[in-house]
DNA sequence: ATATTAATGCAAGTAGCTTGCATTAATATA
DNA sequence: TATATTAATGCAAGCTACTTGCATTAATAT
């Protein structure tokens, strides 16, 4: 994505084409796992300060731009979502890796509203698996 | 569960059956959903000060006796975990009631590391679902 | 009863995030 | 192209959830 396509994304969003938002968009273009607000941050090396960091990513999700994940760290992630569907992450409990997990089976939802008592509607849901990669399985071995 | 069974589960865990530990034991087993740290700080009224429900809550995790919830809104919420199954929640995103959803689909953790392309093995997962309550739902179309 | 040490209270500190407000820069308008 | 409007920004201060250090206390072992 050109940076002329992110200026036409954001205006369409109604935001203004600023030097930071766009630098904010195009380092979550650039990463193919949710990044963490102080990665970002670093990406964009200045193009906004840590408090507009913050109200940006927020007004992105509003905005649906960008969806935040959880990852159950206290820290907030962040990924790119217009064009890239609802999916799951696996993180590494060692070294902090993530790694997608692309799909979701549409029953979800309809067996856990099923089986409540007393919700009368699922509007989203938050999968994230915790698990060891590679790199750090063949770690622990040695 | 009674007092003295409370003392015995936290002696056979190595702890010291002391007023704050089996104040806030109590206080988990007289909760059916998860309880933020707030509201079991305020359930066993000073038994322990603020610290130590935090330190002696994640002595606790790290000794099965209760696990970690996260629901995505910066707290930790924690339930009772002896005897209870792992299983997942819905909470409502209007006034925050918490309800358990009974068990989890096995085949979540192999589908999810089928398809990983660096992930060896996964230890476990968090499934919240995020929802709207009857209460919540009459409300909004009164 | 006494010794040992896990557990505690209190105070200070930290990380992640939010808010207020004067200034700046992106866009609309002339 | 110049000017007006206001969204966006930088900076500083503040907030919440949580952590850590340490002297004291109380639960358990002897
Ligand atoms: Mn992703
Ligand atoms: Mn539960
Ligand atoms: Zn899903
Ligand atoms: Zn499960």
């Amino acid at each position: 994505m050109k940076t002329s396509d992110i200026t036409t994304l954001l205006r369409a969003k109604g935001f203004r084409a600023t030097q930071g938002k766009i630098a904010l968009i195009a380092a979550l273009l650039d990463s193919p796992s949710p990044e963490s607000i102080e990665t970002l941050a670093g990406k964009i090396k200045g193009a906004l300060d840590a408090a507009n960091v913050y109200r940006s990513l927020e007004s992105f999700v509003a905005a649906g731009l960008v969806r935040r994940i959880d990852l159950g760290n206290a820290k907030s992630y962040y990924e790119f979502a217009v064009d890239r569907k609802h999916h799951h992450h696996i993180v590494c409990t060692d070294c902090g890796r993530i790694e997608d997990v692309k799909g979701c089976s549409e029953a979800l939802d309809k067996t856990a509203l099923k089986a409540s008592t007393s919700f009368s509607a699922i509007q989203s849901h938050s999968l994230e698996f915790f698990g060891l990669c590679r790199p750090c399985t063949k770690k622990s071995v040695r």
